[in-house]
DNA sequence: GCAGTCCTTGACACTCAGTGCCAAAAGATG
DNA sequence: CATCTTTTGGCACTGAGTGTCAAGGACTGC
Protein backbone atom coordinates (compact mmCIF):
# COMPACT_ATOMS: atom_id res chain seq x y z
CA UNK A 1 0.00 0.00 0.00
CA UNK A 2 3.10 2.10 0.11
CA UNK A 3 3.74 2.84 -3.71
CA UNK A 4 1.92 4.71 -5.37
CA UNK A 5 2.23 3.29 -9.14
CA UNK A 6 1.54 -0.19 -7.85
CA UNK A 7 -1.83 -0.93 -8.17
CA UNK A 8 -1.36 -4.05 -5.92
CA UNK A 9 1.75 -5.21 -4.26
CA UNK A 10 4.63 -6.49 -5.32
CA UNK A 11 4.29 -9.75 -3.57
CA UNK A 12 0.55 -10.10 -4.76
CA UNK A 13 1.95 -10.20 -8.21
CA UNK A 14 4.63 -13.08 -7.53
CA UNK A 15 2.14 -15.06 -6.06
CA UNK A 16 -0.09 -14.55 -9.18
CA UNK A 17 2.74 -15.41 -11.19
CA UNK A 18 3.63 -18.50 -9.14
CA UNK A 19 -0.23 -19.90 -9.83
CA UNK A 20 0.06 -18.78 -13.51
CA UNK A 21 2.88 -20.92 -13.98
CA UNK A 22 2.02 -23.83 -11.68
CA UNK A 23 -1.01 -23.71 -14.14
CA UNK A 24 0.68 -23.30 -16.92
CA UNK A 25 3.67 -26.37 -16.40
CA UNK A 26 1.09 -28.63 -15.17
CA UNK A 27 -1.31 -28.29 -18.13
CA UNK A 28 1.18 -28.85 -20.20
CA UNK A 29 2.52 -32.02 -18.61
CA UNK A 30 -0.96 -33.43 -17.71
CA UNK A 31 -1.85 -32.73 -21.56
CA UNK A 32 1.19 -34.68 -22.44
CA UNK A 33 1.70 -37.31 -20.47
CA UNK A 34 -2.47 -38.02 -19.20
CA UNK A 35 -3.57 -36.99 -15.33
CA UNK A 36 -3.21 -39.92 -13.82
CA UNK A 37 0.48 -40.46 -14.98
CA UNK A 38 1.85 -36.72 -13.77
CA UNK A 39 2.58 -36.58 -10.50
CA UNK A 40 2.74 -33.10 -8.35
CA UNK A 41 6.14 -33.93 -7.85
CA UNK A 42 6.49 -33.53 -11.20
CA UNK A 43 4.43 -30.56 -11.45
CA UNK A 44 6.46 -28.76 -8.76
CA UNK A 45 10.03 -29.46 -10.37
CA UNK A 46 9.21 -28.30 -13.65
CA UNK A 47 7.61 -25.15 -11.93
CA UNK A 48 10.74 -25.02 -9.76
CA UNK A 49 8.87 -24.51 -6.20
CA UNK A 50 8.48 -27.04 -3.65
CA UNK A 51 5.61 -29.55 -3.37
CA UNK A 52 4.24 -28.21 -0.25
CA UNK A 53 3.93 -24.86 -2.15
CA UNK A 54 1.75 -26.10 -4.90
CA UNK A 55 -0.33 -27.38 -2.01
CA UNK A 56 -0.77 -23.53 -1.00
CA UNK A 57 -1.70 -22.57 -4.19
CA UNK A 58 -4.14 -25.08 -4.67
CA UNK A 59 -6.27 -27.10 -2.40
CA UNK A 60 -6.10 -30.29 -4.88
CA UNK A 61 -4.44 -31.75 -7.89
CA UNK A 62 -7.57 -31.87 -9.73
CA UNK A 63 -7.84 -28.35 -8.60
CA UNK A 64 -4.42 -26.96 -10.65
CA UNK A 65 -6.84 -27.71 -13.82
CA UNK A 66 -10.51 -27.18 -13.45
CA UNK A 67 -9.95 -23.84 -11.59
CA UNK A 68 -9.02 -22.05 -14.67
CA UNK A 69 -12.56 -22.85 -15.90
CA UNK A 70 -14.18 -22.12 -12.57
CA UNK A 71 -13.28 -18.99 -12.55
CA UNK A 72 -14.81 -18.15 -15.48
CA UNK A 73 -18.39 -19.84 -13.62
CA UNK A 74 -18.00 -17.64 -10.51
CA UNK A 75 -18.12 -14.52 -12.64
CA UNK A 76 -21.14 -15.73 -14.44
CA UNK A 77 -23.10 -15.49 -10.73
CA UNK A 78 -21.52 -11.29 -10.82
CA UNK A 79 -23.45 -11.13 -14.43
CA UNK A 80 -26.48 -12.64 -12.76
CA UNK A 81 -26.43 -9.59 -9.57
CA UNK A 82 -25.91 -7.11 -12.66
CA UNK A 83 -29.34 -8.01 -14.74
CA UNK A 84 -32.04 -5.68 -13.61
CA UNK A 85 -34.18 -6.94 -11.20
CA UNK A 86 -37.53 -7.27 -13.29
CA UNK A 87 -35.72 -8.86 -15.96
CA UNK A 88 -37.26 -12.40 -16.81
CA UNK A 89 -35.07 -15.24 -14.48
CA UNK A 90 -34.33 -17.34 -17.89
CA UNK A 91 -33.17 -14.31 -20.00
CA UNK A 92 -30.55 -13.28 -17.05
CA UNK A 93 -29.36 -16.74 -17.14
CA UNK A 94 -28.78 -16.63 -20.84
CA UNK A 95 -26.85 -13.19 -20.48
CA UNK A 96 -24.83 -15.01 -17.87
CA UNK A 97 -24.03 -18.02 -20.25
CA UNK A 98 -23.14 -15.70 -22.67
CA UNK A 99 -20.83 -13.95 -20.61
CA UNK A 100 -19.22 -17.18 -20.31
CA UNK A 101 -18.97 -18.36 -23.51
CA UNK A 102 -17.34 -15.07 -24.16
CA UNK A 103 -14.32 -15.54 -22.08
CA UNK A 104 -13.82 -18.99 -23.73
CA UNK A 105 -12.67 -17.56 -26.84
CA UNK A 106 -9.88 -15.48 -24.95
CA UNK A 107 -8.18 -18.52 -25.28
CA UNK A 108 -9.84 -21.04 -27.67
CA UNK A 109 -7.27 -23.31 -28.38
CA UNK A 110 -6.88 -23.92 -24.87
CA UNK A 111 -10.21 -23.89 -23.60
CA UNK A 112 -11.10 -26.83 -25.94
CA UNK A 113 -8.15 -28.71 -24.48
CA UNK A 114 -9.07 -28.33 -20.94
CA UNK A 115 -12.18 -29.26 -21.88
CA UNK A 116 -11.37 -32.44 -24.00
CA UNK A 117 -9.02 -33.37 -20.70
CA UNK A 118 -11.39 -32.90 -17.96
CA UNK A 119 -14.32 -34.87 -20.34
CA UNK A 120 -12.27 -37.63 -20.62
CA UNK A 121 -10.91 -37.37 -17.29
CA UNK A 122 -13.37 -39.56 -14.74
CA UNK A 123 -11.40 -37.39 -11.67
CA UNK A 124 -11.54 -34.08 -13.14
CA UNK A 125 -14.91 -34.76 -14.43
CA UNK A 126 -16.47 -35.33 -11.09
CA UNK A 127 -14.75 -32.14 -9.94
CA UNK A 128 -15.84 -29.98 -12.46
CA UNK A 129 -19.28 -31.29 -12.47
CA UNK A 130 -19.34 -30.60 -8.66
CA UNK A 131 -18.28 -27.12 -9.23
CA UNK A 132 -21.10 -26.59 -11.87
CA UNK A 133 -23.44 -27.76 -9.02
CA UNK A 134 -22.30 -25.18 -6.82
CA UNK A 135 -22.66 -22.71 -9.39
CA UNK A 136 -26.51 -23.79 -10.30
CA UNK A 137 -27.16 -23.95 -6.32
CA UNK A 138 -26.01 -20.05 -6.11
CA UNK A 139 -27.65 -18.38 -9.55
CA UNK A 140 -30.86 -20.47 -8.29
CA UNK A 141 -30.62 -18.88 -5.28
CA UNK A 142 -29.40 -15.20 -6.45
CA UNK A 143 -32.47 -15.94 -8.74
CA UNK A 144 -34.88 -16.48 -6.02
CA UNK A 145 -33.87 -13.77 -3.72
CA UNK A 146 -34.14 -11.25 -6.60
CA UNK A 147 -37.49 -11.34 -8.04
CA UNK A 148 -38.98 -13.87 -5.49
CA UNK A 149 -39.34 -17.09 -8.15
CA UNK A 150 -40.59 -20.35 -6.80
CA UNK A 151 -37.55 -22.07 -5.66
CA UNK A 152 -37.76 -25.20 -7.53
CA UNK A 153 -38.75 -23.26 -10.44
CA UNK A 154 -35.46 -21.49 -10.41
CA UNK A 155 -33.17 -24.31 -9.33
CA UNK A 156 -34.75 -26.06 -12.41
CA UNK A 157 -34.11 -22.78 -14.40
CA UNK A 158 -30.88 -22.85 -13.07
CA UNK A 159 -30.24 -26.54 -13.61
CA UNK A 160 -31.37 -26.62 -17.60
CA UNK A 161 -29.56 -23.58 -17.87
CA UNK A 162 -26.32 -25.91 -17.25
CA UNK A 163 -27.16 -28.53 -18.78
CA UNK A 164 -27.76 -26.50 -21.90
CA UNK A 165 -24.37 -25.51 -21.57
CA UNK A 166 -22.88 -29.45 -21.23
CA UNK A 167 -24.44 -30.61 -24.11
CA UNK A 168 -23.37 -27.36 -26.20
CA UNK A 169 -20.00 -27.60 -24.45
CA UNK A 170 -20.39 -31.59 -25.33
CA UNK A 171 -21.25 -30.86 -29.23
CA UNK A 172 -18.44 -28.23 -29.46
CA UNK A 173 -15.92 -30.61 -28.14
CA UNK A 174 -17.25 -33.37 -30.32
CA UNK A 175 -16.77 -30.56 -33.15
CA UNK A 176 -13.18 -30.21 -32.15
CA UNK A 177 -13.59 -26.93 -32.02
CA UNK A 178 -15.11 -25.95 -35.77
CA UNK A 179 -18.71 -24.88 -34.39
CA UNK A 180 -19.37 -21.58 -32.94
CA UNK A 181 -19.72 -21.97 -29.11
CA UNK A 182 -22.30 -19.06 -28.56
CA UNK A 183 -24.05 -20.24 -31.19
CA UNK A 184 -24.31 -23.76 -29.90
CA UNK A 185 -25.57 -22.16 -26.38
CA UNK A 186 -27.85 -20.25 -28.18
CA UNK A 187 -29.39 -22.80 -29.87
CA UNK A 188 -29.35 -25.06 -27.23
CA UNK A 189 -31.15 -23.08 -24.78
CA UNK A 190 -33.53 -22.47 -26.92
CA UNK A 191 -34.17 -26.46 -27.78
CA UNK A 192 -34.44 -26.45 -24.39
CA UNK A 193 -37.10 -24.01 -24.41
CA UNK A 194 -35.74 -22.17 -21.15
CA UNK A 195 -37.69 -19.17 -21.97
CA UNK A 196 -40.95 -20.67 -20.90
CA UNK A 197 -39.82 -22.27 -17.96
CA UNK B 1 -23.05 -75.66 -10.76
CA UNK B 2 -22.59 -78.49 -9.16
CA UNK B 3 -25.52 -78.61 -6.46
CA UNK B 4 -29.34 -78.38 -7.80
CA UNK B 5 -30.70 -76.65 -4.97
CA UNK B 6 -28.00 -73.41 -5.15
CA UNK B 7 -29.05 -70.81 -7.40
CA UNK B 8 -26.12 -69.59 -7.31
CA UNK B 9 -22.66 -70.90 -6.30
CA UNK B 10 -21.72 -70.49 -3.05
CA UNK B 11 -18.85 -68.39 -3.44
CA UNK B 12 -21.46 -65.92 -4.97
CA UNK B 13 -23.30 -65.66 -2.26
CA UNK B 14 -20.57 -65.10 0.28
CA UNK B 15 -19.27 -62.33 -1.73
CA UNK B 16 -22.14 -61.04 -1.92
CA UNK B 17 -22.48 -61.45 2.01
CA UNK B 18 -19.71 -59.82 2.14
CA UNK B 19 -20.49 -56.59 0.08
CA UNK B 20 -23.09 -56.65 1.89
CA UNK B 21 -21.91 -56.14 5.31
CA UNK B 22 -19.04 -53.91 3.96
CA UNK B 23 -21.41 -51.54 2.74
CA UNK B 24 -24.14 -51.60 5.37
CA UNK B 25 -20.85 -50.97 8.26
CA UNK B 26 -19.66 -48.45 5.94
CA UNK B 27 -23.33 -46.16 6.03
CA UNK B 28 -23.17 -46.14 9.33
CA UNK B 29 -20.10 -45.15 10.46
CA UNK B 30 -20.15 -42.48 8.44
CA UNK B 31 -23.36 -41.63 9.15
CA UNK B 32 -22.65 -41.02 12.72
CA UNK B 33 -19.34 -40.07 12.53
CA UNK B 34 -18.98 -38.01 8.94
CA UNK B 35 -17.11 -39.02 5.82
CA UNK B 36 -14.28 -37.65 6.54
CA UNK B 37 -13.44 -38.87 9.74
CA UNK B 38 -14.03 -42.31 8.88
CA UNK B 39 -11.39 -44.37 7.30
CA UNK B 40 -11.48 -47.43 5.32
CA UNK B 41 -9.33 -48.88 8.48
CA UNK B 42 -12.23 -48.35 10.80
CA UNK B 43 -14.99 -49.46 8.24
CA UNK B 44 -12.78 -52.85 7.38
CA UNK B 45 -11.95 -53.71 11.19
CA UNK B 46 -16.18 -53.46 12.04
CA UNK B 47 -16.80 -55.53 8.95
CA UNK B 48 -13.97 -57.89 10.44
CA UNK B 49 -12.27 -58.57 6.75
CA UNK B 50 -9.00 -56.97 6.05
CA UNK B 51 -8.07 -53.14 4.45
CA UNK B 52 -7.31 -55.06 1.04
CA UNK B 53 -10.27 -56.86 0.48
CA UNK B 54 -12.27 -53.28 1.35
CA UNK B 55 -10.57 -52.28 -2.27
CA UNK B 56 -11.58 -55.33 -4.11
CA UNK B 57 -14.77 -54.81 -3.23
CA UNK B 58 -15.00 -51.29 -3.62
CA UNK B 59 -12.73 -49.22 -6.15
CA UNK B 60 -12.71 -46.18 -3.92
CA UNK B 61 -13.92 -45.58 -0.38
CA UNK B 62 -16.48 -43.48 -2.20
CA UNK B 63 -18.22 -45.57 -3.88
CA UNK B 64 -19.30 -47.61 -0.82
CA UNK B 65 -21.42 -45.01 -0.22
CA UNK B 66 -22.56 -43.44 -4.06
CA UNK B 67 -22.80 -47.35 -5.45
CA UNK B 68 -25.88 -48.12 -3.98
CA UNK B 69 -27.74 -45.54 -5.46
CA UNK B 70 -26.00 -46.35 -8.84
CA UNK B 71 -27.10 -49.98 -8.71
CA UNK B 72 -30.56 -48.36 -9.41
CA UNK B 73 -29.59 -45.71 -11.74
CA UNK B 74 -27.98 -48.57 -14.07
CA UNK B 75 -31.20 -50.36 -13.56
CA UNK B 76 -32.93 -47.19 -15.01
CA UNK B 77 -30.73 -47.64 -18.61
CA UNK B 78 -32.86 -51.42 -18.79
CA UNK B 79 -36.10 -50.07 -18.65
CA UNK B 80 -35.55 -47.44 -21.82
CA UNK B 81 -34.36 -50.67 -23.45
CA UNK B 82 -38.08 -51.88 -22.36
CA UNK B 83 -39.92 -49.15 -23.78
CA UNK B 84 -41.71 -49.29 -27.37
CA UNK B 85 -39.16 -47.80 -29.87
CA UNK B 86 -41.45 -46.03 -31.19
CA UNK B 87 -42.78 -44.30 -27.92
CA UNK B 88 -41.22 -40.56 -27.12
CA UNK B 89 -38.33 -40.05 -25.63
CA UNK B 90 -39.14 -37.75 -23.16
CA UNK B 91 -42.28 -40.44 -21.90
CA UNK B 92 -39.48 -43.28 -21.72
CA UNK B 93 -36.79 -41.30 -20.28
CA UNK B 94 -39.85 -40.31 -17.56
CA UNK B 95 -40.55 -44.33 -17.08
CA UNK B 96 -37.39 -44.75 -16.45
CA UNK B 97 -37.20 -42.08 -13.68
CA UNK B 98 -40.04 -43.05 -12.56
CA UNK B 99 -39.07 -46.67 -11.94
CA UNK B 100 -35.98 -45.08 -10.02
CA UNK B 101 -38.39 -43.58 -7.37
CA UNK B 102 -39.94 -46.86 -6.88
CA UNK B 103 -36.38 -48.19 -5.98
CA UNK B 104 -36.23 -45.49 -3.41
CA UNK B 105 -39.94 -46.33 -1.56
CA UNK B 106 -38.15 -49.68 -0.70
CA UNK B 107 -36.25 -48.15 1.34
CA UNK B 108 -37.15 -44.67 2.25
CA UNK B 109 -35.46 -44.11 5.44
CA UNK B 110 -32.03 -45.27 3.87
CA UNK B 111 -32.13 -43.80 0.69
CA UNK B 112 -32.96 -40.69 2.90
CA UNK B 113 -30.22 -40.55 5.09
CA UNK B 114 -27.88 -41.31 2.06
CA UNK B 115 -29.08 -38.80 -0.31
CA UNK B 116 -28.43 -36.15 2.90
CA UNK B 117 -24.82 -37.22 3.05
CA UNK B 118 -24.22 -37.20 -0.36
CA UNK B 119 -25.80 -33.78 -0.93
CA UNK B 120 -23.99 -32.56 2.01
CA UNK B 121 -20.26 -34.48 0.95
CA UNK B 122 -18.28 -32.60 -1.52
CA UNK B 123 -16.27 -35.82 -2.00
CA UNK B 124 -19.54 -38.06 -2.43
CA UNK B 125 -21.62 -35.40 -4.58
CA UNK B 126 -18.26 -35.59 -7.26
CA UNK B 127 -19.02 -39.07 -7.79
CA UNK B 128 -22.60 -38.79 -7.62
CA UNK B 129 -22.53 -36.10 -9.94
CA UNK B 130 -20.21 -37.57 -12.36
CA UNK B 131 -22.38 -41.37 -12.11
CA UNK B 132 -25.16 -38.92 -13.35
CA UNK B 133 -23.26 -38.01 -16.18
CA UNK B 134 -22.29 -40.97 -17.32
CA UNK B 135 -26.46 -42.14 -16.76
CA UNK B 136 -26.93 -38.96 -19.05
CA UNK B 137 -24.99 -40.19 -21.84
CA UNK B 138 -26.15 -43.71 -22.06
CA UNK B 139 -29.51 -42.97 -21.73
CA UNK B 140 -29.19 -40.32 -24.61
CA UNK B 141 -27.06 -42.97 -26.92
CA UNK B 142 -29.62 -45.36 -26.56
CA UNK B 143 -32.93 -42.83 -27.27
CA UNK B 144 -30.24 -41.44 -30.44
CA UNK B 145 -29.86 -45.44 -31.37
CA UNK B 146 -33.98 -46.54 -30.46
CA UNK B 147 -35.30 -43.90 -32.79
CA UNK B 148 -32.66 -42.20 -34.78
CA UNK B 149 -33.66 -38.35 -32.39
CA UNK B 150 -30.83 -36.03 -33.16
CA UNK B 151 -28.29 -36.59 -30.94
CA UNK B 152 -28.25 -32.81 -29.54
CA UNK B 153 -31.63 -33.45 -28.61
CA UNK B 154 -31.53 -36.30 -27.16
CA UNK B 155 -28.77 -35.40 -24.93
CA UNK B 156 -30.70 -32.48 -23.74
CA UNK B 157 -33.88 -34.40 -23.09
CA UNK B 158 -31.63 -37.26 -21.14
CA UNK B 159 -29.93 -33.89 -19.20
CA UNK B 160 -33.19 -31.97 -18.13
CA UNK B 161 -34.72 -35.16 -17.48
CA UNK B 162 -31.80 -35.64 -14.61
CA UNK B 163 -31.35 -32.13 -13.97
CA UNK B 164 -35.55 -32.08 -12.97
CA UNK B 165 -34.35 -35.34 -10.82
CA UNK B 166 -31.70 -33.23 -9.12
CA UNK B 167 -34.34 -30.74 -8.05
CA UNK B 168 -37.14 -33.28 -7.47
CA UNK B 169 -34.69 -35.18 -4.82
CA UNK B 170 -33.28 -31.41 -3.47
CA UNK B 171 -36.61 -30.80 -2.45
CA UNK B 172 -36.93 -34.53 -1.21
CA UNK B 173 -34.21 -34.22 1.07
CA UNK B 174 -35.67 -30.54 1.93
CA UNK B 175 -39.03 -31.70 3.08
CA UNK B 176 -36.83 -34.42 4.92
CA UNK B 177 -38.64 -37.30 3.19
CA UNK B 178 -42.53 -35.73 3.59
CA UNK B 179 -43.64 -34.94 0.35
CA UNK B 180 -43.80 -37.63 -1.70
CA UNK B 181 -40.59 -38.16 -4.01
CA UNK B 182 -42.88 -39.60 -6.90
CA UNK B 183 -44.90 -36.60 -7.57
CA UNK B 184 -42.32 -34.01 -6.97
CA UNK B 185 -40.39 -35.68 -10.01
CA UNK B 186 -43.75 -36.11 -12.25
CA UNK B 187 -44.10 -32.35 -11.14
CA UNK B 188 -40.86 -31.21 -11.80
CA UNK B 189 -40.65 -33.04 -15.11
CA UNK B 190 -43.76 -31.18 -16.10
CA UNK B 191 -42.29 -27.99 -14.84
CA UNK B 192 -39.16 -28.57 -17.05
CA UNK B 193 -41.91 -29.32 -20.19
CA UNK B 194 -39.62 -31.97 -21.09
CA UNK B 195 -42.52 -33.57 -23.24
CA UNK B 196 -41.93 -30.69 -25.72
CA UNK B 197 -38.86 -31.49 -25.98
C1' DG C 1 -11.91 -89.84 0.10
C1' DC C 2 -7.98 -87.48 -2.61
C1' DA C 3 -5.06 -84.71 -5.72
C1' DG C 4 -5.30 -80.72 -8.77
C1' DT C 5 -7.31 -76.32 -9.98
C1' DC C 6 -9.58 -71.98 -9.31
C1' DC C 7 -10.99 -68.19 -6.51
C1' DT C 8 -10.73 -65.50 -2.40
C1' DT C 9 -8.27 -63.63 1.33
C1' DG C 10 -4.64 -61.46 4.23
C1' DA C 11 -0.25 -59.48 4.76
C1' DC C 12 3.41 -56.70 3.33
C1' DA C 13 5.42 -53.10 0.81
C1' DC C 14 4.99 -49.35 -2.06
C1' DT C 15 3.41 -44.83 -4.48
C1' DC C 16 1.12 -40.71 -4.18
C1' DA C 17 -2.17 -37.05 -2.47
C1' DG C 18 -2.82 -33.99 1.14
C1' DT C 19 -1.77 -31.69 5.93
C1' DG C 20 0.56 -29.80 10.18
C1' DC C 21 4.55 -27.78 11.88
C1' DC C 22 8.56 -25.03 12.24
C1' DA C 23 12.57 -22.59 10.88
C1' DA C 24 14.62 -19.80 7.22
C1' DA C 25 14.21 -16.41 3.56
C1' DA C 26 12.20 -12.54 1.30
C1' DG C 27 9.30 -8.52 1.06
C1' DA C 28 6.98 -4.67 3.52
C1' DT C 29 7.25 -0.92 7.08
C1' DG C 30 9.10 2.35 10.41
C1' DC D 1 19.08 -0.57 9.60
C1' DA D 2 15.76 -3.00 12.61
C1' DT D 3 11.32 -5.12 12.78
C1' DC D 4 7.26 -7.31 11.45
C1' DT D 5 4.65 -9.95 8.22
C1' DT D 6 4.21 -13.10 4.54
C1' DT D 7 5.95 -16.70 1.82
C1' DT D 8 8.62 -20.66 1.29
C1' DG D 9 10.92 -25.24 1.89
C1' DG D 10 11.81 -29.29 4.39
C1' DC D 11 10.26 -32.84 7.21
C1' DA D 12 7.24 -36.04 9.10
C1' DC D 13 2.85 -37.95 9.16
C1' DT D 14 -1.91 -39.85 7.83
C1' DG D 15 -4.70 -42.08 4.63
C1' DA D 16 -6.21 -43.80 -0.10
C1' DG D 17 -5.23 -46.99 -3.50
C1' DT D 18 -2.29 -50.80 -5.97
C1' DG D 19 0.91 -54.87 -7.00
C1' DT D 20 2.49 -59.08 -5.43
C1' DC D 21 2.62 -63.42 -3.29
C1' DA D 22 1.69 -67.13 -0.28
C1' DA D 23 -1.96 -69.45 2.35
C1' DG D 24 -6.78 -71.12 2.89
C1' DG D 25 -11.31 -72.73 1.16
C1' DA D 26 -14.23 -74.32 -2.49
C1' DC D 27 -15.11 -76.86 -6.89
C1' DT D 28 -13.60 -80.36 -10.40
C1' DG D 29 -12.38 -85.26 -11.96
C1' DC D 30 -10.77 -89.77 -10.22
Amino acid sequence: MGCYPCRVSFLERKRQLVKDELSHVAAQLIARNGYEETTVEQIVEAAGVSRRTFFRYFRSKEDVIVEVLTAVGEHAESVIDGRPADEAPALSVRHALMELTVHYRGFPEKALALSKLIIGTPALRARYLDRQFQWRQSVAARLQARSGTDPVRAALIAGVAFTALDVALAAWVASDGAADLSDLVQRTLDLAKIDEL
